[in-house]
RNA sequence: GGGCGCGUAGCUCAGUUGGUUAGAGCGCCUGCUUCACACGCAGGAGGUCACAGGUUCGAGUCCUGUCGCGCCCACCA
């Protein structure tokens, strides 16, 4: 059988992946046999293309689900995308931007069709990127979080959360961007240490010529909005003013002093401004006091008339002119430095608002407490086991969750308003006339919900939810999520929680957690950074299997991955050298199908290594261990099939039969992690009839006792301590002749004693080592035979070198000594595991017998 | 303020319940190309496992502390 020299990856790897596609080999069926495996994807954002972080996870996902397909389960990878709310919205807005359209203008029916539009590029695109780097997903599941029947799974739960008791709309401090205009959760804020100030003001007592009380504060401007001081009631510096007023510099309005805990009295000057419309602790101590609310700042983040003087200005101006009046006028006492923690959108990171508005919230805490006690029973496990405690720390001090955003991409809140009596329909339908006072003037909500809130309901939604379908009763609960750490909160949490309340059954059993993927210097990637690796890019450059190899190296569990040009040259080095070794195989084998012959001992050593190296790779992948099954994969198919059963064969050359077989058996075991090479190449075999169209649908290799063999295992253990002499004796004896050669022959009396088992070999190297001393064969000829038992010779009379001879018995008698002195302690043989110490027993017969060799 | 994690070869990292001689890839040095693969083969150098104590017969691995680095959460003005 031909095959080409090279390793082409990009020749072959389109056409398998849509190959896959079109024979429907990943369709999953509720109908179909065995155990069950589902799980669905963390939906990509339809704001863009893929990027390496998601090649890492769906490299994970992918070695799973293709593992759990050989093992013959019923297997399910469920595929979509998340509409992603505010991020998408963002993204067509700015290119109607660059077009000269503001959004707001196009209105709001243009502007969801024009997003529709995007998400049909975007979302194609994804697919396309996912299909072409071997996701063996069932896209005849693909769902988008705004599918029609998802849309229903969302009403559902409105609705039914407010059944419960577990909806509320109301007027509440919340996070408002002031450039997205909307409402952000907890979760969508960012905050980070700022370098910024703390003003000292002094506020004149009424009443009390010369009496100050001065307050500390970062955002001097919402003290127009000021309506009352606070002092501690511990505090006895001000205590005698309790009951007083102050008056409000530069709007000279006259605020009542209150006592309350907000004051600290070790914290600045003890005294604390409160702004009941513009701070969250303000706003709390304002309900206790029944303090007016004075909005200051609106929306857009400017101030409003209530400014007075000061309206109508960006809050940052505002700062600067209130700052610059307040020292005009002698009220600025002081000016600290001080780092403050400033709260950021996530998004477009300008600095968050915190605003009184009317939204809709979720009442997390009984959410919360089953999302708990279904982790702390087992039911649902993290690993890393670690993030059990992140976890746990959340959700214990879980708020409530604002899903009401001021957009208009997203799910409409299915709540109606009338006209009339202002009542307020919640409804699975829309409904015609309102219940209370029979008004057809009804108009719903126009906020859209947190794209959370229906990503929240994905392992459920997609499974065809409220209805009762096949595909629900089979594959709900879920198996497995792999995810990234950034969306435990906003997304894991949310599922459990969802889950449990709407299904009374956890979402997924297991969660595993991946790392981020790093660049050569550890550092995140951004696109500012400029640092992003494109997966399509390192893919048609190195090829699929190669990078999906490269990550999976890194992929250790709870740790990030460093993914590097090297590494991933040198996993397309691997992907060439099995190429390389099918050519090899093809060469010899001919063409037809694999016939057995009676093994040699290097045909069963490789039957009972690939047993050893399933048993390992199917361990590592059920315990997550990508990095291992990468590394086991490796080791066994270079350093053992190539370096050692292949060179062997060379020299046995016979019984290509049952090579290939163990070729084909070692494509099995490679295929999860690197399915495009392991398919091109398990086609081109000749197979036994009966086995299925693809690799991908053939049994995964499976540890077997019957398979293993010791005999085989210690006998080619010993070829290669011999080869490994000869190879050692040809270059030392190269670098200094004579000499080395003794030294070599009487250093290592160790691999002499075994070699001595084996005369054949050991004459071999004798013979090698003569002839290239002698330099009558041609070198090459030398260095090319490695193993070429049939030529004999006596093994050569060689002087000692007493130096040399001398140091080795020292280390010798050392090494002696130190055995014995731990085979007599008592202490260590009563508590040392039989293995250790028969181990040191073995050591300590061997390093004697060699001593008495050199005698 | 609370929580999590990291510090092992020149570089990037493995090292699952403690077990005797700490590994890999890349890089470096030496030698090798008709005969599967230079995206290759063989050999080699290179580590007081951050530091200080402790537990143990035995510690890279467990405990305590110190130093350095990273991440997450948090309504101290």
């Amino acid at each position: 059988m031909q095959i080409e020299k090279v390793y082409e990856p990009q020749r072959f790897e389109p056409h398998w992946a849509q190959w896959w596609i079109n024979s429907n080999i990943f369709r999953a069926s509720p109908e179909n046999p065995g155990r069950v495996f589902s799980l669905v994807i963390p939906p990509p954002n339809v704001t863009g293309v893929l990027h390496i972080g998601h090649m890492l996870e769906h490299t994970e996902i992918d070695v799973t689900v293709r593992w759990h397909r050989m093992l013959g389960d019923n297997t399910l990878w469920l595929p979509g995308t998340d509409h992603a709310g505010i991020a998408t919205q963002m993204v067509v807005a700015r290119q109607l931007k660059e077009e000269g359209v503001n959004y707001r203008d196009l209105g709001r029916e243009k502007f969801e069709e024009r997003v529709w539009q995007w998400k049909g590029q975007s979302g194609d695109t994804i697919k396309r990127q996912m299909i072409r780097l071997g996701a063996s997903c069932d896209w005849s599941r693909e769902r988008f979080t705004l599918d029609p029947g998802l849309s229903r799974a969302v009403r559902e739960v409105f609705v039914g959360l407010y059944e419960k008791g577990l909806l509320y709309r109301g007027e509440y401090m919340v996070n408002w961007c002031p450039n997205c205009l909307t409402a952000l959760s907890d979760l969508e804020v960012t905050h980070a240490e700022t370098a910024g100030h703390l003003w000292h003001i002094a506020y004149p007592v009424n009443g009390m010529p010369g009496r100050f009380l001065t307050v500390a504060t970062t955002r001097p401007e919402t003290m127009l909005g000021d309506t009352a001081v606070a002092i501690n009631a511990k505090d006895a510096r001000y205590l005698d003013l309790h009951g007083k007023t102050v008056q409000l510099p530069l709007m000279n309005r006259e605020l009542p002093i209150i006592l309350d805990d907000l004051a600290d009295p070790t914290f600045g000057t003890g005294v604390v401004k409160v702004t009941p419309a513009h701070d969250l602790n303000d706003f709390e101590a304002g309900k206790r006091h029944n303090l007016p609310k004075i909005q200051v700042i609106d929306d857009h983040g400017r101030t409003t008339a209530a400014a007075g003087v000061y309206a109508n200005l960006d809050r940052f101006e505002a700062r600067r002119r209130v700052v610059a009046a307040l020292e005009a006028s002698g009220a600025l006492v002081k000016i600290e430095d001080y780092k403050l923690n400033v709260g950021r959108c996530d998004r477009c990171k300008t600095v968050v608002e915190p605003l009184i508005s009317t939204q809709w919230f979720v009442k997390t805490k009984p959410l919360a407490e089953k999302a708990i006690a279904v982790v702390e029973s087992g039911e649902i496990g993290f690993v890393p086991a670690n993030w059990t405690k992140t976890y746990y720390e959340w959700m214990y001090n879980i708020r409530d969750w604002c899903i009401s955003r001021q957009l208009w991409w997203g799910h409409r809140i299915p709540a109606w308003h009338c006209g009339e009596c202002k009542e307020i329909i919640v409804a699975r339908e829309t409904p015609t006339t309102c219940p209370r006072c029979g008004s057809g003037e009804l108009k719903q909500d126009t906020d859209v919900l947190d794209t959370w809130f229906s990503s929240g309901l994905w392992p459920f939604s997609t499974l065809g939810w409220p209805d009762q379908t096949a595909d629900l009763a089979k594959y709900y609960p879920t198996t497995l999520l792999i995810t990234g750490f950034d969306i435990l909160f906003f997304w894991v949490a949310r599922m459990v929680m969802m889950g449990c309340e709407f299904m009374g059954e956890i979402p997924f059993k297991t969660v595993y957690i991946h790392g981020l993927v790093r660049d050569a210097d550890r550092q995140k990637m951004s696109k500012t950074k400029g640092n992003v690796i494109d997966p399509l890019v390192v893919t048609e450059k190195y090829g699929t299997d190669a990078v999906r190899m490269a990550l999976l190296q890194g992929a250790a569990p709870g740790t990030d991955i460093v993914l590097t040009e090297e590494r991933m040259e040198s996993s397309r080095a691997f992907a060439n050298k099995i190429w390389n070794a099918a050519r090899f195989l093809f060469m010899n084998a001919g063409d037809g199908p694999a016939t057995p012959s009676e093994p040699t001992i290097e045909d069963r050593w490789i039957v009972s290594r690939l047993n050893a190296a399933a048993e390992t790779a199917n361990r590592a992948i059920e315990q997550y261990r990508y990095h291992e099954v990468a590394q086991e994969l490796w080791k066994f198919f270079w350093h053992e099939f190539c370096d050692w059963y292949l060179e062997l064969k060379k020299v046995s050359a016979t019984g290509w039969g049952n090579a290939v077989a163990a070729f084909e058996t070692a494509l099995r075991l490679l295929h999860p992690a690197m399915p495009f090479l392991t398919e091109e190449l398990w086609q081109r075999l000749e197979r036994k009839p009966g086995d299925p169209s693809s690799i991908a649908l053939a049994a995964y290799p499976q540890f077997n006792p019957a398979l293993a063999d010791p005999e085989a295992e210690r006998e080619i253990a010993v070829v290669q301590e011999v080869v490994t002499l000869a190879r050692t004796l040809r270059t030392e004896a190269r670098l200094d002749p004579k000499q080395q050669l003794q030294g070599v022959l009487y250093g290592r009396t160790g691999a002499m004693a075994i070699a001595q088992r084996h005369a054949d070999a050991i004459q071999k190297i004798a013979r090698v080592t003569l002839e290239f001393l002698s330099e009558e064969a041609p070198k090459a000829a030398v260095m090319r035979s490695t193993v070429d038992f049939d030529m004999v010779l006596d093994i050569p009379q060689v002087q000692e070198d007493p130096a040399r001879k001398q140091k080795e018995r020292e280390q010798l008698e050392k090494n002696i000594a130190n055995s014995k002195r731990q085979l007599t302690d008592e202490v260590f043989l009563s508590k040392a595991p039989a293995k250790v110490v028969d181990s040191i027993r073995a050591k300590l017969a061997d390093y004697e017998a060699q001593l008495a060799k050199m005698a």
